[in-house]
DNA sequence: CTTGAGTCTGTATGGGATACAGACCCTAGA
DNA sequence: TCTAGGGTCTGTATCCCATACAGACTCAAG
């Protein structure tokens, strides 16, 4: 047994980290924020992580993973936190996130088109004419 | 004739925000990181525009309304102020943030799918069980 | 006991703005 | 001519989501 003067099962700040992924430094943030929870400290004031963080932090790396804001986070935490979470409830906020995203997909769609489009005009030449520069610069 | 004791075609940050839509305070932070070029001064102080700040203003917000990021920008503004920029140097420039839209965009996509395609499992109902929450909570 | 690694806190950085405070100034109306 | 209101000036704070670093402390292995 390795650590065992360490309090069963204890895990410290870069457990934690090592056994989700996440950035040592973001663990404290996501605390100060408030939607990791001040964990219990050791006698010498060293944080003392369980499998309850662990798996909340998770939950939040999950969600970060597809685009939910930690203020969306915040938000389904608070009701799994009620504990008495609905089905429907979830769904708005899923929905609205994903509507969210989806107009991010269009408006960078429009981008792109643009873009493409222009790009698609360069001679790529040593010269100083450019279309793109063009686009940007005209009087419209 | 308005303004007639100011002098003629000077404009104050007002005028060059109202004329172009840009916020008056984003004028001054593009000065102060040195996208827009620092205006000379009136008598009193006063920033005093032409129209030589009205098309690189337009420029700029042009490019941001592509998603070029300033730093982008800055690398397209000193290539045209060289004087000298050519179309290869621009396309190079454009098209590789082309290719970051491309990948923004794919990024969200697969968002979109892993989203809509769990809350199209959402019952919706007033139960706790929520395929949204198993989705997050998930030991995988 | 020493040494290196881990942890603690508070604070700075980044991008891209936006906002506000407190001082100054300008212009139109009375 | 005075005054009231707006505009302008600067510096600094705020937002989001982290990441990084400094300086102090502590822990574990040799």
């Amino acid at each position: 047994m390795k650590k065992h003067h360490r309090s069963v099962n204890a895990l410290r700040r870069s457990d934690l980290a090592g056994l989700t992924g996440c950035n040592l430094e973001t663990i404290r943030y996501y605390e100060t924020i408030g939607v990791m929870p001040d964990p219990p400290r050791t006698a010498r004031n060293y944080r003392a992580y369980d499998q309850s963080h662990v798996r909340r932090l998770r939950f939040i790396m999950r969600a970060r993973e597809l685009g939910f804001t930690l203020e969306e986070i915040r938000d389904l935490l608070a009701l799994v936190d009620g504990g008495a979470q609905t089905c429907g409830e979830v769904q708005v906020l899923a929905d609205a996130h994903l509507a969210s995203v989806r107009a991010k997909i269009a408006d960078l769609k429009r981008i792109e088109h643009v873009l493409a489009s222009t790009v698609a005009q360069c001679t790529g030449d040593d010269v100083p004419e450019c279309p793109v520069i063009d686009a940007l610069s005209e009087e419209a």
